[in-house]
DNA sequence: ACAGCCATGTAACTTGTTACATGATTTT
DNA sequence: AAAATCATGTAACAAGTTACATGGCTGT
């Protein structure tokens, strides 16, 4: 949603046509995650058709312009004023997998978490060589700096996540956690006319 | 992309039903995010789709069991041996959020920060309440705690990030990093024939 | 003239997610 | 008999993402 709402938010601070809406979002996040064009025109469209902005003028050089409606503006204090909360659909793809892989009898664990602690230190080497904040680049330095700044502390969560993990499998006996598939399970089945159409 | 992946590396133990698989997928992440059902059928049609798993058997009891191919095989151990990178488009939702309203002029930053907070740290408390990892859970209680350990982590380097952030807000004045529309932009623009459509 | 950027759009697609229909079996 | 659970599916949708088509303008 954050793209989503992130323009609308932008929308509510004057009109804008598409390739600004792009520039404004670039900016405003340090141009970390750059926005590929086609995504504006597509999103634009999606809140006009759930009535949080209208198609406005177009200027003398030809750009349309996008305006907030009523509820859109309504909509962006109401993301303004609340927080994001991690529902259970936020799953860490790093921990599914690293305990998927814990899990299946068979899996070198310990492999794959080397691979990923290797992977991780590396982003997180590359985060910090870049250009730590610097209070003369001005407000877009500040929100590059920003997300640098959450990238890196998620990058070292993430490392101490993988070592901690590595400590308490290294205590464990590698085995012991890997869970076979539960063939005993059909105890409350559901015997079907179809049944043995194959047997 | 950890569903899909994760039912594979699941069926590349042995031929499953949709049912099962969700057990499977539950108990080996800790229950932490439960499936839901329809997923398993969606996510197993475009498997097939894409040749990595086929339909096999019905069994005595009508359960009707899918077989991951030669395909789909290859697929788990590409999988299990590459580590998840974290390329462009793994946005953070929060950041993103915060960095958007720091530079928007007229929105209360620091309000938004601590509305965020609150919710961090509750959520971090949430989370160091439940349960911590007992040996004797067996496995699936190893899982569970994998999980949690993973979302502890994360709150806390996302608390550590807003204090952070709090901190080098208080430094500035805080209307230092709001940046305007940038309304001088057409330059290079683009007059066209209907120019002035409205205007 | 030509490369490259500005600008608007369209179409297709991915993964994830939910709601619903259907029916059987098991438990109370 | 009713409620809960097991089980398979279908249909629709959300948000993100990319590739492509089209055309005008700018700088070399």
């Amino acid at each position: 949603m954050s793209v989503r709402q992130s323009l609308l938010a932008i929308l509510d601070q004057g009109p804008c046509y598409g390739y600004q809406l792009r520039h404004e979002f670039d900016r405003r996040t340090g141009s970390t995650w750059p926005l590929n064009v086609g995504q504006i025109y597509n999103t634009l469209e999606r809140l006009e058709r759930d009535g949080l902005v209208r198609r406005g003028d177009v200027d003398e050089h030809g750009h349309a312009y996008w305006q907030i409606t009523d509820a859109g503006s309504t909509e962006v204090a109401r993301w303004l004023s609340s927080p994001v909360v991690r529902t259970q659909a936020t799953r860490d793809e790093v921990a599914v997998k690293l305990a998927v892989a814990a899990t299946l009898p068979g899996v070198d664990v310990s492999a794959a978490l080397q691979a990923q602690r290797d992977a991780s230190l590396r982003q997180l080497q590359a985060l910090q060589k870049t250009a730590p904040a610097d209070d003369s680049d001005g407000a877009e330095g500040f929100a590059r700096s920003m997300m640098r700044d959450s990238m890196i502390f998620a990058a070292e969560a993430e490392l101490r996540w993988l070592d901690h993990l590595a400590n308490r499998l290294a205590r464990h006996p590698h085995h012991s956690m890997a869970l076979e598939l539960a063939t005993e399970r059909p105890k409350r089945g559901r015997p079907s006319a179809r049944a043995a159409v194959i047997a």
